[in-house]
DNA sequence: CAGTGGTCTAGACCACTCT
DNA sequence: GAGTGGTCTAGACCACTGC
């Protein structure tokens, strides 16, 4: 099969790099288990190994790759320490999903000063098309002009509005994307544009500032106006560091903490 | 000698846990690497390997325990995960220090909007003994009464006051601890903690939330009343996860970021 | 060149899950 | 019991550092 030879050859390449450079190493070396993590990334990029499914077994990749299972293992080993895959002893290596909890907990790092921790409530306020500003473009890796869909929404703990979040997205990548889709998903954003767009949310860097509640804000969150707020600023990042939302959530603080660990 | 009785020991107890145990495994095992990576955590926090000195060769120290380089090898990689360690290829292992640039980034997330990164001018206001409040108690395992010294200082950027720590430590930990040696110290406190106390930061966890500027605080800013600002709270951690440090940030947001990647 | 960490292998056995 | 990941070993060789 096509298959078979596609990693025949990719297996020759990966083990000329040693034999084959009369210097002792270029600048391009990287060990095998880094070739097979790269291998292993292209699947889950292409989708061949859903959000949720097992991926092959340790023994069938090492067959397949040509290499031993300990290599294998140790590329998996780094998957998983990035939460892209998840191990589960006696039942296999499966691709992580923004549906588990775990994941979620990772990405919404507001925790409630006392009592126990709750599902916020997620309630659209719009959803437009624009294009995009200079600072949207630079940050999505875009030009100044291309078409940004914009959503607006808020969370709320136990009925209380906490967070306004203001989230943009390219057009081209989620196409189809409308405040239907939005209203009628009771998950987390991640979950959806997992399953129906196909992005996959695998990073994000946040700035963090502290600043006063202006006019809108203060409407749409029920507080006064000049209320100290935590500004979160996200770019989310995709495989090959793609950026592809650009978030700014602010955050009331009265009742709740951004919890970070060190 | 005497070490090698104790060790002699304790490998023959380890293997004995995989042995004895008449059910498949009772709650209590561990890993043969754990229990190794156990033993380097008692050298490390007694002082046995200094701060920035190189611990023995992965091959000595599978001799000393009886296993294999291979384990050794996992315990270090955990250890060298979480920063206490450090792996120097061709030179050796080496026991993680606050001086490091590397390890102080770890700990000061504040950053520049715009500029180079510069590092900030350490300005002592008061160092006070007084007794443990009931937070500061709680948060810190003391009982509430028990002797706190206080340290408040403010960092500056640019000749910018931008940061205002109040900084709590039990004083049993940190015996002899006073405005002058923190005075005379022009750099990181986890670095002046770590050399002259042995008190060695593994970790740390923060809440952050946004307030106002109090009277005192704008003052020793140079803020206008009410200014929003991020506080910080950090609780940190040292060998066993004993709380030793309680410290309250109050961050002027301005010109400087709180940065975190997730 | 010797010594250290880094990679890779082959094989054994343990622990867990499901059937 | 079959299949999966988890641990452990012994040994080979590579890459980097410093003498």
């Amino acid at each position: 099969m096509m298959d078979s030879t596609s990693w025949l050859w990719s297996n020759f390449r990966m083990r000329r790099q040693r034999a084959d450079s009369a210097k002792p190493h270029a600048a391009t070396f990287s060990p095998l288990y880094r070739q097979i993590k790269t291998l292993l990334l292209i699947s889950l990029e292409s989708g061949e190994w859903q959000p949720g499914a097992a991926i092959p077994s340790e023994f069938e990749l090492a067959v397949r790759y040509g290499v031993s299972q300990g290599t294998v293992r140790k590329a998996i080993d780094e998957l998983s320490s990035e939460s892209l895959l998840v191990r589960r002893q006696g039942k296999g290596t499966f691709v992580a999903t923004h549906s588990e909890p775990r994941t979620q907990f990772r990405f919404l790092r507001l925790r409630a000063t006392e009592g126990e921790e709750q599902q916020p409530e997620r309630r659209l306020i719009d959803c437009r098309r624009i294009r995009a500003t200079a600072e949207i473009a630079r940050v999505l890796d875009m030009k100044s002009g291309e078409s940004v869909v914009v959503l607006r929404r808020i969370l709320s703990f136990r009925g209380i509005p906490t967070v306004l979040d203001e989230i943009s997205l390219p057009a081209t990548i989620f196409k189809g994307m409308s405040a239907a889709k939005v209203s009628g998903y009771n998950g987390a954003l991640y979950d959806l544009f997992e399953s129906e767009f196909g992005v996959r949310m695998i990073r994000a860097e946040e700035r963090i500032r502290a600043l006063a509640a202006d006019a809108t804000t203060a409407e749409l969150l029920n507080v006064e106006l000049g209320l100290p707020l935590l500004c979160v600023d996200r770019v989310a990042y995709t495989y090959g560091d793609r950026a592809v939302e650009f978030r700014r959530g602010l955050y009331r603080t009265e009742h709740h903490y951004y919890a970070n660990t060190l």
